[in-house]
DNA sequence: CGCCGAGTTGAACTGAATCAAGAAACGTGG
DNA sequence: CCACGTTTCTTGATTCAGTTCAACTCGGCG
């Protein structure tokens, strides 16, 4: 259940075995069916979560009742809505598993324990975040200066898969366009391959 | 030159006097006159800059020849390309004064070290770091779920003085419309109230 | 004085949204 | 294993927000 977990750490920094032990028993594993809720708008985001298998998706709905995608969170990632998360405020987001997901899960005191009693993670997280934070104004940046078709082709180069595991209004949900819009573009570029 | 560092540090964090003297060793202070560059797209991003006095603007001209901006940088805060940064790939920003600036400026290996040797500072850049995250996620879902209009209401709700600081081209770069359109709205908005 | 950057205004154009309708794929219960 | 309803995807027609191109004004500054 925490191989993935140790993985990822370890990739990342230097700890003791007695420090994985502490920080495994600060999460709470869960397994969260395809299609079931980790998070619903309204409710705080009481957990960060690290994705050990499975798929899950972070996304807004807006007034008009249009889904928007902030994240999808695939094994080894972490997904929360961060603002609730710290500010204790209710979320406007939702989280969902695409897949058949087994999760771990870590509160906010737990995680400002682990914070403070590891240095460690500390580090760990500022790169988690630095490198999330580079990855968001990159995916702001194309929003202003590139077209949907960019955006899609750069989606599937770096996620190949994706298109496999997620059904496509979501992905254009993701890159920022409606379904229709999406399914147009996908048939020219068939054609003109 | 270092008031405001010093005072941004002690809002966020404990540190010792000795660590801030240290600190302030590794800070290269810079004057910056009125539109010049920090930064060229092309050159890597050898500083992160903090703004002592003045004002910064970050952006990515694109390959019409269209400026987006990325960033204003005020008093207080951080500007830097943190993927050329952190990496010393060329980078695809510029950073310019926007008024005559007082920065104070440290290099990647510095920076390093001040994490490494004050743990107050990895926590000071984590938290830095995790509400810029939050701002650009808000900026991202904005572009998706907003029109021009409520971005640019939005903007003068939380920077109130930036109309009077920053031309009108720029404002539209940032809210990633064009001068034209952004004229347009104004003269609605103006004619509604 | 003349020039240049900044801002405004108008007209034509365009990429994507919206509205609408149908086809294909999927999964759930009988 | 099939039948039926739901979800997903496609295609067409229309509309709209914002771009592009162009011309003109205004204010500062060498």
């Amino acid at each position: 259940m925490f191989e993935f977990l140790e993985k990822k750490l370890k990739e990342n920094i230097h700890i003791s075995r007695e420090e994985f032990e502490f920080a495994k028993t600060m999460f709470i594993p869960k397994k969260l069916r395809k299609k079931r809720f980790l998070l619903q708008d309204g409710d705080p985001c009481i957990y960060t979560t690290f994705v050990e298998k499975g798929l899950l998706r972070s996304f807004r709905v807006d007034d008009k009742g249009n889904e928007h995608i902030l994240q999808f969170g695939m094994q080894g990632w972490w997904v929360a809505d961060l603002y609730s998360f710290l500010t204790g405020e209710p979320s406007e987001y939702n989280i969902e598993a695409l897949e058949d997901s087994e999760l771990l899960l870590i509160t906010k005191s737990s995680w400002d324990q682990l914070l403070n009693e590891v240095p460690a993670f500390e580090r760990y997280f500022r790169v988690l975040i630095q490198n999330n934070l580079i990855a968001t104004q990159r995916r702001l940046m194309g929003t202003m200066t590139t077209t949907a078709e960019e955006r899609y082709n750069s989606l599937i180069r770096d996620f190949p898969d994706i298109t496999q595991r997620v059904p496509q209004h979501m992905i254009a949900s993701y890159i920022g366009v409606t379904r229709e819009t999406l399914s147009r573009l996908r048939s020219q570029l068939a054609a003109g391959s």
